[in-house]
RNA sequence: GGAGGGAUGGCAGAGCGGCUGAAUGCACCGGUCUUGAAAACCGGCAAGGGUUAAUACCCUUCUAGGGUUCAAAUCCCUAUCCCUCCA
C-alpha cells in the first residue's frame, strides 16, 4: 500500500510513476474522494469536541445537583447529526480503501522501462550450457526412469499435480535440505515452520490479496461459523513467513531480521491454460525455499543484491547455468518495487527459465503489515523494508539438476554438495 | 461436548461508568554525579489522523464488530485468540 500522505501530497507524482507501469486510476475521483474526506472528517471532529465538552459538564452538573434536562436534550440532537456524518465519512473511507489497495508499488528508479518480460534486462550470466553430443531429453523423460509418475498424480488429483518415488523423491528433498542448511548455517537465516492455510489479513498484509482472490486456493468450513474461518492456501511462502512480524514493533538492535523456511505453496494458475502444461513446471503444488528479510529503510537495495546473492549461490553450488535479469515496469509484481529474476538454464527446453524472484517492497508491505521499529535517532515508530527471494523453487530445482546433469546412458550426475543427502550416491542410474 | 477465567502502551501489569490516553515497574532516550562505566537521582517516552506559519489545540484508538448510556477500557451481546477445569 501506497502512503496515504504520498497520496495526498504528491498524487500527481504518484500517478505519473504508476505510468512506468501502465497503471492508470482516476486522479480526479480520488482527489475529490480525498477532499469529502476531509471536510467531513473536520465537521465530525468538531461535533465530537462539542459532545465531549457537553458531556463533561452534564457530569459536573449532576454532581452539583442542578437540572441536566436541557443539557441533555442538546447532547441527543447533536449524536444524531453526528451519525449521519459519520455514516456518510464511513462511504467515502471505504470508497478510498478500495482504490488505494489495488494500487500497486511504484518502482524504484533503476527499474527498467517495459511492458511485458520481453523487456527484461539480463544483468548477469553465469556458467556455460552444456554441451551434449547426444539426444538431450526433458526432465519429464528422464524422470519418468526414475520415479516422475504425473500419471498416478493425475488419477488422485488431477493435472498440474505430481508424484514422485524412489531416487527421484530422495533427490527433491536432498534439494530441499541442502537449500535450508544452506541459507541458515552458512548464510545467516533463522528457520522457520509455518502455517499453509492462511487468514486473509495475512494476504492482505503481503499484497495477494483483495486484488488476486483468483490466483488462490480457498478453503471452507462447513456450516455458517465455517463462513467466518475462510482459510486461503498459501501461495508462496512469502506469506506466512513475512506475516510472523505482523502489528510488531521490532527492537533497532534485532535488525535486520532474515528467515528462510521451506513450504509448499499452492496456485491455482487460473488464466494459465495451455502454458507449461508438460511436466513440472508449472504445478499447482510445489515447494520452495523462501528468503525472507526485514531491514532499515536505507538498507533494503544492499539486502537485495545480497538476498539474490544468496538465492545465486545455491544455483552455482549445484553447477547451474543461470542469468540474472532486472524486471521491467511492466513485469514487475503488485507489490514489488523492483525484482531480479534468477533463471536457469533448461537443455530440455533450450531456454532460461524463472527459478528464483527475488524483490524488495521498500515499505509497500510493511504499511499494510504495520511493521515497524524504533528509530533511536528520532524516537520514533518508523516502517522497515521487507524483501524477499526463493532460495529456490525446488521443483523446478529439480528439472534443472535432471536436464542439466543428464548423461548420454540417461544416468543423471548428481552435484557433489547434493551427494551426502544423497547417502554417498553419486549417479542416478 | 460442558463450565469458568482472560486479552490494556515496546514488555509486564493496575484500573472495572464521568477527574483515565490510561497508575506502577521494566526497557528506551536526555541530564546530574563519575577518570570511564555501573548504581543512585532528575526529566522525557503510545499510535493514527485533523486544524495551524508556528507554539499549540482537537479527534480517534484499551483484541475485533455490534449494543446500552448524555458519557464506556469499565455494563450487555457476538466473534477471534489464549488459559484452567469437567466429560
Amino acid at each position: 500500500m501506497l502512503s496515504r500522505k504520498q497520496l495526498r501530497l504528491d498524487i500527481k507524482a504518484v500517478a505519473n510513476a504508476l505510468k512506468k507501469r501502465h497503471f492508470s486510476f482516476d486522479v480526479n475521483q480520488l482527489i475529490e474522494l480525498e477532499d469529502n474526506r476531509r471536510k467531513n472528517q473536520i465537521e465530525i471532529q468538531n461535533l465530537q469536541n462539542l459532545r465531549n465538552t457537553q458531556s463533561k459538564a452534564i457530569g459536573k452538573a449532576k454532581a452539583s445537583g442542578e437540572d441536566i434536562k436541557p443539557l441533555l436534550k442538546d447532547v441527543a440532537d447533536l449524536n444524531g447529526q453526528l451519525n449521519i456524518e459519520k455514516s456518510n465519512l464511513q462511504v467515502i473511507q471505504s470508497d478510498i480503501d478500495a482504490i488505494v489497495l489495488l494500487m500497486p508499488n511504484i518502482p524504484h528508479h533503476s527499474v527498467p522501462d517495459g511492458r511485458s518480460e520481453k523487456d527484461n534486462v539480463e544483468v548477469s550470466k553465469w556458467g556455460e550450457p552444456a554441451q551434449y553430443n547426444f539426444d538431450v531429453k526433458d526432465h519429464v523423460n528422464l524422470g519418468e526412469m526414475y520415479g516422475l509418475d504425473f500419471e498416478a498424480a493425475a488419477k488422485i488429483s488431477g493435472a498440474r499435480f505430481s508424484v514422485m518415488t524412489g531416487k527421484i523423491a530422495r533427490l527433491h528433498r536432498a534439494l530441499t535440505q541442502f537449500m535450508l542448511d544452506q541459507h541458515s548455517e552458512v548464510n545467516g537465516y533463522i528457520e522457520a515452520y509455518v502455517p499453509y492455510l492462511v487468514n486473509a489479513e495475512s494476504l492482505i498484509g503481503t499484497g495477494q490479496l483483495p486484488k488476486f482472490e483468483a490466483d488462490l486456493f480457498k478453503t471452507q468450513l462447513h456450516g455458517k461459523q465455517g463462513e467466518a474461518k475462510t482459510l486461503y492456501l498459501i501461495p508462496t511462502g512469502e506469506v506466512p513467513v513475512t506475516n510472523i512480524m505482523r502489528d510488531t514493533i521490532v527492537k533497532e538492535s534485532d535488525l535486520p531480521l532474515k528467515f528462510v523456511a521451506h513450504t509448499s505453496s499452492f496456485r491455482s494458475e487460473a488464466g494459465s491454460y495451455g502454458r507449461d502444461t508438460r511436466g513440472l513446471i508449472r504445478q499447482h503444488q510445489f515447494e520452495k525455499v523462501e528468503l525472507v528479510q526485514v531491514v532499515k529503510e536505507q538498507d533494503s537495495y544492499q539486502a537485495l543484491e545480497v538476498l539474490t546473492a544468496h538465492a545465486e549461490g545455491v544455483l552455482q553450488a549445484l553447477e547451474l547455468p543461470y542469468r540474472k535479469v532486472n524486471l521491467c515496469a511492466g513485469d514487475l509484481g503488485f507489490s514489488a518495487a523492483k525484482t531480479y529474476d534468477l533463471e536457469v538454464w533448461l537443455p530440455g527446453q533450450n531456454a532460461y527459465r524463472e527459478i528464483s524472484s527475488c524483490s524488495c517492497f521498500e515499505d509497500f508491505q510493511a504499511r499494510r503489515l504495520q511493521l515497524r521499529y524504533k528509530n533511536k535517532e528520532t524516537n520514533k515508530s518508523e516502517l522497515l523494508h521487507t524483501l524477499n527471494g526463493s532460495g529456490l523453487a525446488v521443483g523446478r530445482t529439480l528439472v534443472a539438476v535432471l536436464e542439466n546433469h543428464q548423461q548420454a546412458d540417461r544416468s543423471i550426475k548428481i552435484p557433489l554438495v547434493l551427494q551426502s543427502y544423497m547417502g554417498g550416491l553419486e549417479v542416478i542410474n
